[in-house]
DNA sequence: AATTTATTCAACCGCGTTGGA
DNA sequence: TTCCAACGCGGTTGAATAAAT
């Protein structure tokens, strides 16, 4: 049996979009909205199945996007984030107005990889090339870098935002002093990170409560107006709004289990920590 | 000027997830 | 609870273009 096609095999175009094909697709999603991809092409007139519509619209026609080259706050802000969440390009274009997923995901492999070998970074890891003491200095309990885990497994991650110039420093400040990495990498390494998360509970919890789990990220320059409404009855810790300032470590492992914990800065970005005891 | 090689990026493909029946 | 259509994502491909020889 197998999966079914995602559109009809009967002669649908391929390869590079035609500009009269693109206005037919202008055209319709101006009148009609986005949505419904399948049914698009016969209702637009179009030879293409709806995936192609859907991509040719979202990487190329989209009103606003951002074209031409990156800037060197979207190349830092883009290395933060992969540092962060791994190949997960969705995410991080959402974090950068008018760029896509695969924009960024091109750029990325043509560019940025490039820039990190050059700094002697390992792109995938964001390590020091030679840093091969890796698992030595990684506690085996730590997720690997670029990765969320849990082990509620339909905890979702709703949002994540790095501030631009920030990276995601997660080991010891002193931690590099003996590998060899030059004071340029060091310096990128140390650099400051603010990282908001909303984080939402198992959708096994009841439907009615539903708009009540869900953490929402605060409007730029709102911070203090978030509010979670979880209800306390599970054995579910949350954190969120936290962020890494220079010489500062996350607070996550402590107090588990006390109410509020907050560390506002001047800066306004480090904030605070809420376990939840359920 | 012709050919080869490298680079870029739009588009495709397949799979995982989601939501409705 | 199960099934399946539709969507969305990430990896990959290949045509177009630029640079090197």
């Amino acid at each position: 049996m197998g999966r079914s096609p995602c559109c009809e095999k009967q002669h649908t175009n391929k390869g590079a979009w035609t500009k009269e094909e693109d206005q037919r697709l202008i055209n319709y999603i101006k009148t009609n909205g986005e949505g419904c991809w399948r049914s698009l092409p016969k209702a637009a007139g179009l030879l293409r199945c709806g995936k192609s519509c859907r991509l040719r619209w979202i990487n190329y026609l989209r009103p606003d996007l951002k074209r031409g080259n990156f800037t060197e706050q979207e190349d830092d802000l883009i290395i933060n984030l992969h540092n962060l969440l791994g190949n997960k390009w969705s995410l991080i274009a959402a974090r950068l107005p008018g760029r896509t997923d695969n924009e960024i995901k091109n750029y990325w492999n043509t560019h940025i990889k490039r820039k990190l070998y050059n700094r002697g970074v390992d792109p995938q890891t964001h390590r020091p090339l030679n840093d091969s003491a890796v698992s030595t200095t990684v506690p085996t309990a730590v997720p690997p870098r670029g990765q969320i885990t849990t082990s509620h497994k339909n905890i979702i991650i709703k949002d994540v935002s790095i501030v631009s110039n920030s990276k995601l420093v997660c080991e010891d400040s002193n931690s590099n002093s003996s590998s060899g990495v030059s004071s340029d990498q060091e310096a990128y390494q140390h650099q400051q990170l603010n990282l908001d998360l909303s984080i939402g509970l198992p959708s096994s919890r009841p439907q009615n409560n539903k708009d009540n789990l869900m953490l929402q990220q605060p409007q730029d320059g709102d911070y203090e107006q978030q509010e979670t409404k979880v209800t306390p009855s599970h054995g579910v810790c949350l954190c969120y709004s936290l962020g890494f300032l220079r010489n500062q470590v996350c607070c996550c492992n402590k107090d588990i289990g006390n109410s509020v914990t907050t560390a506002v800065t001047d800066n306004n970005m480090y904030r605070f920590y809420r376990p939840m005891n359920i």
